[in-house]
DNA sequence: CTAAGTGCAAAATGTTTGCATACTT
DNA sequence: AAGTATGCAAACATTTTGCACTTAG
């Protein structure tokens, strides 16, 4: 499937650079669409959706289904995610909702076993790990 | 919060035999939904969310968010989940779709290590490894 | 009798698509 | 010029809600 290439327009740019800021920071796609009205950058949503997967397909962003039935989220991880093989999990909160990084090297080792015992390739990337985190664990 | 008692109406018996025939077995709403009507037991929609939210909360079901903008997905666990430590992941495969239960001793390590080294505690109910399935990889 | 559940149709979300127009290469 | 991208509005799919009515306890 020859990809067809992609064209440098200023609706793409203007996302971007919007994610660039924010590497590693979930939004959603209403998240940007509000934002980009706010500051008059108006962008189509159409154009929004559009670019944001087409962003994902080249790896530059990452998607994430944090909830059934709410919005994606939508992470910069540039060629970060390429260069190092340094793995990135993912921890969402079931109860703040916050979003955990974590980088671990013993974690890398899971999708070592699950590769070798079960047969299964996990896409870190794509995976999250749903839970409770420590904060709230402890104010509970 | 003093939850409110639960009555034993015909749809919720329906929807609750319906899944214990078939547990481990992903199903959407929609699935149901179109069951029940090509059977005659029609039950509205609304009923059929709203039961299903509240076997979710009485963890007789899990609750899977199998894709962004997606349906989602419920298993019956019944008592199966609290009875016997025994965890179950999963994992669905970004080609084919499927979704593989994987039940493994060494897998609730990482339980153990998240909690104890980033204080986070995983719901293994909820969390869905993504990946590539062993078939899919091989055909590749 | 009261609390809880039901069904319908309407709304609310979040995302995708058709199509004419505009921009990139 | 050819191939992409954009914007709008309409279409979609899934889930939620308001409200009058029914049923279980």
């Amino acid at each position: 499937m020859p990809a067809g290439s992609t064209y440098r327009t200023k609706q793409r740019e203007i996302l971007l650079k919007f994610f660039e800021k924010k590497p590693g920071v979930h939004i959603t796609a209403g998240e940007v669409l509000e934002y980009m009205n706010s500051r008059g950058e108006s962008i189509g949503q159409a154009t929004i959706y559009r670019q944001l997967e087409k962003l994902v397909d080249e790896g530059l962003l990452n998607k994430y289904a944090m909830t059934p039935a709410g919005p994606a989220c939508f992470e910069y991880v540039g060629m970060s995610a390429h260069k190092s093989g340094g793995t990135c999990f993912h921890c969402k909160c079931e109860k703040c909702g916050r979003l955990i990084h974590m980088h671990c090297d013993e974690l890398e080792g899971i999708s070592t076993h699950i590769l070798n015992e079960h047969g299964f390739k996990i896409n870190p990337l794509r995976t999250v790990f749903y839970g409770i985190c420590e904060d709230c664990n402890d104010e509970k």
